[in-house]
DNA sequence: CGAAAAAGTCAACATGCGTTGACATCCTGA
DNA sequence: TCAGGATGTCAACGCATGTTGACTTTTTCG
């Protein structure tokens, strides 16, 4: 009886974490530096590689620690790994440079200063963790797919943002994943210039 | 002074494993066997994923037999894994539809009868094995760029060749790891018409 | 202050891993 | 036939993993 309560309680707990609060009691603390040291050993060695001790001992904290905040390790990735691509409006970006603009866009975003809490983090991970390929999948439903609609009236608009992404992923997988040189070492205008009007074509051609 | 010996004897043993033989000795049939075991479960699993116990347990034979054969995990990765692309003489493609013919190229060696050796098996293993980033880099230097030069007359084909590259590889990642529901659904020919012309484009643009 | 709750520590568990060396069996060739 | 090498089996090693429950320390608040 009392163990259940307990239980219950511990439950309320954690998901009553998940909001910020003003007076960010001292659990809050340790929870973000855990979430920070996650996000860092996930995104440099993917689900399978990263492992609770080694996050635990980076904090520092003890293992049990990070059990008792998200449960498991698949509850502190799901926590750990957020993704919010802030895609534009359709409506506000010009049809006639829309490629450029969504390849600059990624670029920011995935080597801008969050860019450890990005898609690279689920590239690594998806080869390995159910989780990450759903979430995957989920990120292209839900913003990607849309956003491709609002700028192609097509009615394949599905089938064109998905090849939009693939060759997005192949950029972001040889860039920051195999770091191929010739694609590592490119600057970002280099990569608009050439990855642009691919993503170009993919909207309007036919 | 023995144990030495004996050390050494097994390493021949197992550097003349690598030829094929004409009278084949019962050795070569269960090596093939492990071969065959290796390449589907490192395929399905990637090289972090695929444990030599469950290889061994495919074959059936006893762990044991796998390091004597090919003396570590790594050692079978790399026998396991031998990439060629198979990819024609540049003077025998059509300028004016190289891009496409690269693709369908691709396509048939992906999702032939012996895809399971190839390219996606290094995709998969990738994230997290040093190994097999270096191959990917090795099969893109000693394979594609040459073949890319071959084409284009360009003096940036390396850049050209690596952004085919990245093009082919997000395909790949999309189409067989993460199972993007639009591209893993679209028929083959419906990707060379919208991805042949990209190679194309990244072949002889500008 | 002092009790209750929250936060953190510690040791242990079961499991799977790559790898090793000693041993048993089979097959070949002199 | 029978010795010796090739082939295969077995048990164990040291290690790392995710997870658990009992425990101690710190913080909070009536």
């Amino acid at each position: 009886m009392t163990e259940s309560l307990a239980k219950v309680n511990r439950r309320w707990q954690i998901l009553s974490m998940s909001r910020t609060r003003t007076k960010t009691p001292k659990s809050e603390t340790t929870r973000q530096a855990i979430l920070a040291a996650a996000q860092r050993q996930f995104y440099e060695n993917g689900y399978d590689g990263a492992s609770v001790r080694r996050i635990a001992r980076a904090v520092p904290i003890d293992p049990a620690m990070i059990m008792r905040y998200f449960g498991s390790k698949e509850g502190l990735f799901s926590a750990a790994v957020v993704i919010d691509l802030k895609l534009p409006d359709p409506g506000a970006i010009p049809r006639d440079r829309a490629g450029t603009a969504l390849v600059a866009h990624f670029l920011n975003l995935w080597e801008g200063e969050r860019s450890a809490i990005g898609l690279p983090i689920l590239l690594r991970s998806a080869v390995s963790n159910q989780d990450a390929s759903d979430k995957i999948r989920a990120v292209f439903e839900k913003q990607v797919a849309p956003t491709v609609a609002g700028l192609t009236g097509a009615d394949d608009a599905d089938t064109r943002a998905a090849l939009i992404v693939s060759q997005l992923f192949g950029l972001a997988l040889c860039r920051y994943v195999l770091k191929l040189p010739p694609v590592a070492e490119m600057t970002q205008d280099e990569i608009i210039a050439r990855i642009g009007p691919v993503v170009q074509g993919h909207l309007w051609r036919d």
